[in-house]
DNA sequence: AACGAAAATGGTAACGCTATCATTCTTGTT
DNA sequence: AACAAGAATGATAGCGTTACCATTTTCGTT
């Protein structure tokens, strides 16, 4: 393998020309730059990423923690990890999905996801103990975390919007059983879409379940057995998958009977039936500004940004206009 | 961050000892060794990887060939990237997904799949030069190619098999319209699958098309055009889904007018109607198996491994038994 | 107690790169 | 032609680890 030492003999100027060439080539008189640059060519040199890394004192690994709740074969966590990938690797760092957060190890930076308020306090602490920066797939108040979520509440208005449009205005919410921000967000934006529409918040319409399509079922049938619904704003697609099965088990047909909308975007919908109406989250993206991100803050630019981006809605047909 | 020699000066030993401490206990006296680890725990060491990896000229990095052609999204691949994560991870090696051949990275071995016999001998040249291992997710006969692959001569007849269990004679295949092994294989098990049943072959039942749902789409209507076939099986799932929306739009209910297997096990299938019924291939272990044997490679280990594993018959909704 | 072999430990030089400071070469101005 | 100022280049040290060889310690044998 060649060293930056042959190119530099092969040349005939000295190694730190060389590094220049490749680290600050407008340093470099443009005659002496061909000449290392043909060199350099001729002996197929490849910087060595580990010297590289050495002196500047970096890992050129980026950690990126998913915990393991999260599926991680599900479209949806591809999508993002696809985004952040793109972005690294044209900068030559590569990163470690690490899937629970006792697994600690040395590297350049964070990207967080999915994490309890507490527990980014802890990763928080731990992370300025090493000067390490953070980003995060969320929101926290914490300063030099930057964020980026998905307007979750603009998101859950628009999804319970769109039911109301359709007429209905029995409209229940399952939302999940966590104390996170989401869920949080997701029901205020529940609340915002009546108030927006000049209707009443409606009493005893919102019920937790574990997020998971058991947990969708046997929502969904608490919810259909006292009240009569003629909508549900599931909180996630797979509350809304298993929302689906227990309508059909109670004799129902979707949407003639009942209207489903979910919230995620999980994808790969394509024998699907019904397809389900939801509001996408643009994961990819956000993977990708994430990743962007932390490479701004590891290179030192000291912005501190918290930003939000729109979710769109897929129409599906799991929703349709209530019958009278 | 604390190094080696602020490890070794806490424990009043040499770096060196430190280093053994690390790589070679037993070379260690069992207090010193105590020593030392008590003051690597209180000075909260970890080893610099990039100076690691510089002096036993390492990046610690590997390569995982994905081409484009292959969606990063679906559940199939991601599986298979877990795995190779899973086992990687633990070794504090971390990969980079390269998506085109052209982006040549120096690293310490590659795993590449889905490409073409002449292009794995490329890279074949190329790892070799390097002096860097290769395993391939699939088959070779290039010798220091460790290749995991799944069978797909038996899963094809696997496939093939259940549809003439249910009565079907008139089988058709769509393959994919590629010169690859896995294609080859596919075409092998089908006949095997008549062979193995005392069938005789049947002529002008294999059709070709684009690995996509519209090349499944519309070779399913040339195929159902002509001949009267009660059974198709599709080399992949997606051509599969392909198939059965053709199936649909000329009328025909499915399993009930057509029997449709596909290959591959894409999964998500929560909602699908019908669940297609498909040769699961067990990618998440395959990548798994792939990174431990990359990494015995690189270790030393001068084994020569082609390894077929059996993938299985997952039965869905979209094969029936025949209808008199 | 003296000796030798084996076990345990240490000193020093790399690994390939960049940072820092020093030196040489250009170029424009007087 | 002389000079200053800036551009271009170079010499050297050091990043944190391991390899190699040298030295010290330990322990059983005579």
């Amino acid at each position: 393998m060649a060293t930056m030492k042959d190119v530099a003999e092969a040349a005939k100027v000295s190694v730190i020309t060389v590094s220049r060439v490749i680290n600050m080539p407008d340093k470099v008189k443009p005659a002496t730059r061909y000449k290392v640059e043909q060199e350099m060519k001729a002996l197929g040199f490849t910087p060595n990423i580990a010297a590289k890394n050495l002196v500047s004192r970096r890992t050129g690994i980026i950690d990126v923690y998913i915990p393991e709740s999260i599926d991680l074969s599900n479209p949806f966590a591809m999508h993002f990890i696809t985004g952040i990938s793109e972005v690294l690797s044209k900068q030559m760092y590569s990163f470690l999905i690490l899937r629970n957060r006792t697994h600690k190890h040395l590297c350049d930076g964070y990207i967080i996801t999915g994490l309890l308020k507490d527990e980014i306090d802890d990763f928080y602490r731990y992370a300025l103990e090493n000067k390490r920066p953070i980003v995060l797939f969320g929101h926290t108040e914490l300063l030099s975390v930057n964020c980026i979520d998905v307007n979750n509440v603009t998101g859950a208005s628009m999804a319970v919007d769109h039911l109301i449009n359709l007429g209905h205005k029995k409209i229940a919410m399952i939302n999940v059983d966590e104390d996170k921000d989401y869920t949080i967000d997701r029901l205020a934006g529940y609340h915002k879409a009546f108030k927006d529409n000049g209707l009443p918040i409606p009493g005893n319409s919102v019920i937790n379940a574990i997020n998971n399509t058991n947990g969708g079922y046997e929502a969904t049938l608490r919810l259909l057995k006292e009240e009569k619904f003629s909508a549900i704003f599931c909180a996630t697609d797979t509350i809304a998958l298993g929302a689906i099965r227990a309508a059909r088990d109670l004799g129902k047909e979707i949407p003639k009977d009942l209207s489903i909308v979910g919230f995620d975007g999980l994808g790969h919908q394509l024998l699907a039936n019904p397809v389900i109406t939801t509001v996408q989250q643009p994961v990819f993206r956000i993977g990708s500004m994430l990743a962007e991100l932390l490479l701004d803050q590891i290179n030192g630019d000291e912005c501190s940004i918290k930003k939000l981006v729109e979710p769109e809605l897929l129409d599906g047909n799991s929703t349709a206009v209530i019958r009278e």
